[in-house]
DNA sequence: CACAACGGTGAATCAGGAG
DNA sequence: TCTCCTGATTCACCGTTGT
């Protein structure tokens, strides 16, 4: 793991460090567009007790007898505001944001950071399996939180591993609602006295899947309310590198501790499910050329309804049309739109196989 | 059920009434302090851009109402304080407001409540057992929404049927996040050409749950965006009294026939069924991401003939193979299938034990 | 009559590259 | 920036038709 400064784009960041200091001031002097993602959990109470400053840092007094509720909101949206915008100019133009809360404070974040400019990819309910219960039985249990991932404007396109988180669902599509324990037992990490750490230690499990889903292996994530460093010991292990910036000394320690911990995963248990995007293309006239397909052969629509003959050149000509293997079966089936490999097949031996066959033939042997 | 007006502190109220017109209009003419419960599903501002297919090549036919189009957030915003300010005002001091929304508009909304001056009970996710999925594979499938519950302010005492909610729970105190299928089959409205009455049409248990949980019988539950009628339609069956108020006649009309049809339950079968739980499924990904078994552990096969190793996506390689943990299984044993969970074993203290004691585990948990 | 097969559909900010 | 083209992509449930 790099532990010096990192080149980017002829700048450097201080990779795999916890830095000291708040996090604006600490992220206004990082360079812009240098970081893939960010992971925020930022503080959810409103009443503040000092953990809060004003934009022009003065303290603010919250424990206070004229305490209004109207000021209490005004600033911790001020705060908001300021720290979502210096993450901001940091990200790369794809990069995205993922941001922890509760319904105390997630409503005024998601609002700033849509006028901020983000832009919302989803909401995502961590639904706890093991919530503390409602002991006055006023009000419902609280067994969710909700995490905002959006990225840095309308137009990015953020890192996706959709096949990735796929196969953690065992093989059908993530959903928007994720169920995962609380942090507790062995991983919640306590003091001498026994006392936790950390009052909000978020599990490893929730920031696995997170990383996992929106970064590759040695990309750069930070974490602005770095805590006891959940973020970074999973960066970690899974090859990813980490910029944490915390204020409290005490919580510093603890991190840079269990990180130092931490042990990476080995490489080839770092590589996850691709998509088929991310396999080279193939032209279908490839075929032609090398004798795959012959000029003339017929290819027969898999659904048994059309035919078509292929031409030299690997276009096709079906009943009154002409062109790709796309086009043709689009035209043939009155559809907007089609896929030719997923939709035509060719005879061998008497059995219709699809053409896609061909094309994975092609595509492992230029993987070999 | 009462139709004619209703004495409320000297003010009389237009009871079990659809009120045609702006639903600010509408409730600034109403007397103030006389509502017990508000539902508010106002529109989302969903921003949809082009179409979308399905990869059958159906056309997804998505909310294009001219209802749901705002200008811009300010707009939005605008929107929101002005009816929430209304809805306030008719609110009883003890009176509660229930919104529902989904990350297009519920972070204005919360906010905009927030500073009202309502004060937030919960905020609930509706997690939909059945959602329409992702089909470009390009972001987590919207598997929920988000209601919040708030009072009319912080010294508000609403109504909570703390105890008929954890009847409805199996006996277990009820959670912020409720598991309900959407809206279809036989409840789903449809005009004479079959087609949905509304784009939007709630589930009756959603209104079920809500309306149980927060109102008394006889109280009065006010809908500023009646829609289809789902509130009135639920409100009569409870022997609540509702208000609805519907810019669109045919909107008006379709909820006007609904509740005309329905019944009220008799006094005794107030109580309602609870469904039964299927054992929830624990995705084999899931036993990665919380550290049971971690990236490159080894798998034994329980027959001793083969192994295999664990990836970070939760899935295994093998030898010449990857996949799940059943196909990594089928491949190795060269069978059509396999379940992998009684088919691989995991190594401790030098014992070879069943991946399925891990599953075991992890539902032991949930089910508590 | 039971069961299988098939078609339809739901609040969705749903592609990316070459020219 | 815009147009055109390739080609990747879905889950749970309900209702109807067919065997």
């Amino acid at each position: 793991m790099t532990n010096s400064k990192h080149t980017n784009g002829g700048v450097s960041l201080p990779l795999n460090q916890i830095l000291s200091g708040d996090c604006i001031e600490v992220m206004d002097a990082l360079p812009e567009n240098s970081v893939d993602l960010i992971f925020a959990d930022p503080p959810y109470n409103l009443q503040l007790k000092g953990e809060l400053h004003r934009p022009d840092n003065s303290k603010v007094d919250a424990v206070d007898d004229h305490w209004d509720q109207f000021d209490s909101f005004k600033v911790y949206d001020d705060f908001s505001r300021d720290w979502l915008r210096a993450a901001r100019r940091i990200l790369k133009p794809n990069g995205a944001i993922w941001v922890i809360g509760s319904y105390h404070n997630i409503f005024r974040v998601g609002a700033c950071l849509q006028d901020a400019g983000y832009w919302i990819m989803n909401d995502v309910i961590w639904r706890k399996s093991n919530p503390m219960p409602n002991f006055r039985g006023m009000r419902l249990t609280n067994a969710h939180e909700t995490m905002i991932w959006a990225t840095k404007d309308e137009k990015s396109k953020p890192t996706f591993n959709y096949e990735a988180l796929k196969a953690l669902n065992d093989g059908v599509q993530m959903r928007s609602d994720w169920v995962l324990p609380i942090c507790n037992g062995h991983e919640r990490l306590k003091d001498a006295e026994g006392n936790k750490a950390h009052p909000t230690q978020k599990p490893e499990s929730l920031l696995h899947r997170v990383l996992v889903g929106s970064t590759n292996v040695g990309d750069v994530v930070l974490d602005p309310f770095f805590g006891t460093g959940t973020t970074g010991a999973v960066a970690k292990k899974l090859g990813r590198n980490f910029i944490g910036i915390e204020r409290e000394e005490a919580y510093r320690e603890v991190a840079a501790r269990r990180i130092k911990d931490t042990r990476k995963f080995d490489n080839e248990s770092l590589q996850v499910s691709t998509s088929k995007r991310a396999a080279p293309r193939v032209p279908f006239g490839q075929l032609v050329e090398r004798g795959m397909l012959n000029p003339g052969e017929k290819l027969y629509a898999l659904n048994g309804r059309h035919t078509a003959k292929v031409r030299a050149d690997g276009t096709l000509i079906g009943n009154d049309c002409k062109g790709s293997i796309h086009q043709v079966g689009a035209a043939l089936e009155g559809a907007p739109s089609c896929n030719g490999w997923t939709y035509w097949g060719f005879r061998k031996e008497g059995k219709t196989m699809p053409i896609d066959l061909l094309r994975e033939q092609i595509r492992a042997e230029m993987g070999a």
